[in-house]
DNA sequence: AATGAATGAGACTTCATTCAT
DNA sequence: TATGAATGAAGTCTCATTCAT
């Protein structure tokens, strides 16, 4: 058969994906998902349990590949610029393969997770923070990274940068093209790395 | 008599800036808001249109401050660190003095504009971001910026790596010390300005 | 004013009473009630919490009713047939003037407690099967019962006949005159004290 | 073949009888049945039309049963008591062997058919009383009970009776021993052939 | 200025039943 | 005979807003 059950769950996903994405999770109704993945509201619960089920299965995925990237990194022996490039392209590189996945994460998940308490987002978050300041101190002891300030305020720092950028191309809505995502990621290492200052 | 017009709508922008923090804008209820201000429901509606225009009064507020702050900022003439100092300053002292401001700020508009696409949200980030840019423009004529990076990819790292650490502290629920936020100011000037690397 | 709230909320009852006598509980519906009630189905929330708590409501009466009715019998000092006759012409009166309530009772407490698990239904009829064993036993000391049938039985069949007859009553939807209710006291308190043999 | 067409019939009703028994008829999904009788639930509408002609076979073999025993008494010469015992004991057994029947007949049927008008238990219900009243006129015309209450009230208080024990068991959900049987029946027939006072 | 009773659109979810395979 | 994907009617409940008092 063409659709098997975990095709049919990738439908219903993308659709939501599109949907939440669009109007968010409150304005986003189970019909406007069921309508845009093409079959009748009561299929969805044949699926998930639930609205929030949906949106959880998008989070957790999103996570997953976030938790994924930085502890290969992690295990990276690259200098610094190298490794931080590449989660920089990691990330902008979500944005251009699923850009729904990436405007949820930035819009429900990254400031809107008064809207869902119970999933966990702050300890995710709390999370990343931890293993991007465990990179840091890596190269901290390597000397490639200054001693005389905390890890923790670093990652805010490289991290912010990163969150910012990602922002404004979600809510710009704009593709970007490779030339401009490369800008952007020399931008934010030169800056990181060696200051505003010429 | 004690409290006139506009001190109750005082009473209400108040109550309304906590119940929003606290819950965030679709779960925090009118009745929730009236029952903290202390007055019955029906009575908001003499003050305001509706749930959405006391949203919009907060959050107004906030962007008004915002845009002064800034455009004071363009006005001054003083060195490009003493100036971002200051601008840094006032964002972590308006958490200070008003942390739940900054919490709606953060959670519903600052990424949350999905819900409130009516709110111009999008115009006002822009305008924060082109006053931004501006002023870095005035610097990078003075010779005090590098040249070879744009002004909005500068604004974009400097106001992300700021965000993330007040999204750090408004979730973290935390109150920071003087001692701390000092710290806060001068990692972001010292990375901005100087980079990562020793 | 006409109506307070005590006089809404009674209006209510009374409406679901109507309704779920006549439908029953799952097929009741909320609008039955509102409409019944002649307000709309929103109001209904206002003053209850949801359907269940006016059912809850209505069984609670009834429950409070016939403890109250038990533990007076029990304080009483009259010969047995008094004390029975009162209790048995409590009950058909019950139903003479509020059949819904008796309705209800038979219909969803008595047997159906299957579909409301939650509503102590199981306690409460232990409680009333134990007050009524508890009045058995003061009898069985003056000797007005005999001893060599337990109470516990005593009550299973005492009671067991009075439900028969309303379970009649209720189920053919008839009205019993006074005449018939005499009639229907006499053979229960007849058979049950002296048997059914001459 | 091993399970042919009466025997998957007996399979469902077995699965439903326990699923009714359990939850009640409006609770009992027809997913829960077909799982606890090892099949898909498409597969019951091959077998059955709908729930509910699932729910009438059980209820129609109960009252067939039923009338089929009260007729055989109908047409027994023995002393009053010994065709009462025997009815009792019908029923007692009844439940001992096939106890989720007897619980479906005291939830659903014998009270809740609120919820099952279309399923003439009314009628049936008449029809048991009439033959008990029947079996109870040969009795008062061969002078074994009293003529002075009427066949109609006897048949009340009597069955009545019964299923004030049956009820208590079902919903205490015990087993009873054989020895507290005869002591039930002994009681029911001490009770309602001579009386409660000594 | 003040109250809170009243309204009803709208959202989620359940589940008996149908039907293509 | 057998499966379970698919459908959609129906029901409960929430809450912003209106309005009579």
């Amino acid at each position: 058969m063409l659709t098997n059950d975990s095709e049919k769950k990738k439908i219903i996903i993308d659709a939501a994906l599109k949907l939440f994405s669009k109007k968010g999770y409150t304005r986003a109704r189970m019909m406007d998902i069921a309508k845009e993945a093409g079959m009748s509201y009561g299929l969805l619960y044949h699926y998930y349990k639930s609205k929030d089920a949906i949106f959880e299965t998008i989070v957790e995925d999103w996570w997953s590949k976030l938790f994924s990237e930085l502890a290969s990194l992690k295990g990276s022996k690259l200098p610094i610029k190298n490794n931080l490039e590449k989660f920089i392209r990691f990330l902008l590189n979500a944005y251009a393969t699923n850009p729904q996945q990436v405007e949820i994460y930035v819009t429900e998940v990254s400031r809107g997770f008064v809207y869902h308490s119970e999933h966990r987002v702050r300890e995710n978050f709390l999370w990343v923070f931890a293993l991007c300041e465990q990179l840091f101190a890596v190269y901290q002891d390597r000397g490639e990274l200054r001693h005389d300030i905390s890890t923790h305020h670093l990652a805010n720092i490289f991290l912010g940068s990163i969150d910012s950028f990602m922002s404004n191309i979600v809510f710009g809505k704009v593709k970007i093209t490779e030339d401009q995502g490369n800008r952007i990621v020399k931008s934010i290492l030169d800056v990181f790395l060696h200051g505003a200052t010429g």
